[in-house]
DNA sequence: GTCTATAAAAAGATAGAC
DNA sequence: GTCTATCTTTTTATAGAC
């Protein structure tokens, strides 16, 4: 796999910012262009289509979450704790390219909506393991999704409702005493 | 408040249907018209802009909240059950108007988020006498939020990893001993 | 690899007939 | 109240120069 030319990567970021920060409708091909410094034509030759721009994301989700998993495998306070603390946006690649894959569901691509659902599948799987039956499973995975909702609804704007700090300490280990 | 001509209902209908099954970029006036059986002038003898049929579905949306916040008030199973429970999408008026609702704040719609804050506010303060403490209503707000997320992004398609029947009520079960 | 110019379609909105 | 016709702007995509 060789690394992608800058360019690429700077259409492909300036995409995902603008589906996470302005929404859907306002990451047009020029938008995007402009917010890359290149012109629409320099966009087309990396991304032959808009098609093409969206799937260049879904792969990028897909190599981002492999990533996560295995942290998640190795991480101290445990799985279920470092799923749900990293379920609370972060800003970090894999916070914006989940949301931004969820706009592109929300649109209604098919491809975006099965690959969110093939990484909620791989998820749960790690997580099966570390709680105690199938509702726990439910509750872990459906406090994460929640948290994402809650940040994916606010986007840049003012501090959403989702727990921080001492608030999210207190969550984690509610969820944890009902589920393991 | 008098009732408001058939044809405007059908129309506001057909804008919440497009938007919830087919996605937000499908609710274009022209498609809103076509599935309406009216024309784009007869639409908007209605509704004089986009902008003004966006607003008729968040007034439409306040008002099956409140007819949801007086039957949860009332609900024999306590509210937290019947909050849960009818967070899991039954295809009724409230579900439908609430995720075409979130559908128009992920494309940017300032009004469509604040309308979207204010009536988790309400549920918010309906439940809170019901639960220990506030990460408990954190807790069910955000597995409440989980099963929207997930219903409005499967839309019509596929059966989701939402629980239904004994799932579900394993998960309320173990939301309630939790929380209470 | 990147640009400009332009075509083709779709979107929101206006005007005015009936 | 509802229609047709038309205008403007935006969006995606193509063609071809550099």
């Amino acid at each position: 796999m060789s690394r992608p030319p800058r360019a690429r990567e700077s259409v492909l970021d300036a995409f995902e910012q603008l589906l996470v920060d302005d929404g859907e409708r306002a990451a047009t091909m020029d938008a995007t262009a402009r917010a890359a410094g290149v012109s629409k034509g320099g966009l087309l030759y990396h991304f032959a289509s808009k098609d093409a721009l969206e799937h260049a994301l879904l792969e990028r989700l897909v190599t981002l979450v492999d990533a996560d998993l295995a942290e998640m495998a190795s991480s101290p306070e445990g799985p279920v704790a470092f799923f749900l603390r990293t379920s609370v946006m972060d800003d970090d690649a894999l916070d914006r390219a989940l949301i931004a894959t969820s706009r592109l569901a929300q649109r209604g691509s098919a491809e975006a909506t099965e690959s969110l659902r093939v990484v909620r599948a791989r998820w749960a799987e790690a997580l099966r393991p570390h709680v105690r039956d199938a509702a726990a499973l439910d509750l872990v995975l459906l406090v994460s999704d929640g948290l994402y909702y809650n940040n994916a609804l606010t986007a840049a704007a003012a501090a959403g409702p989702v727990p921080r700090g001492v608030g999210l300490d207190a969550l984690v280990a509610l969820v944890e005493r009902a589920t393991r």
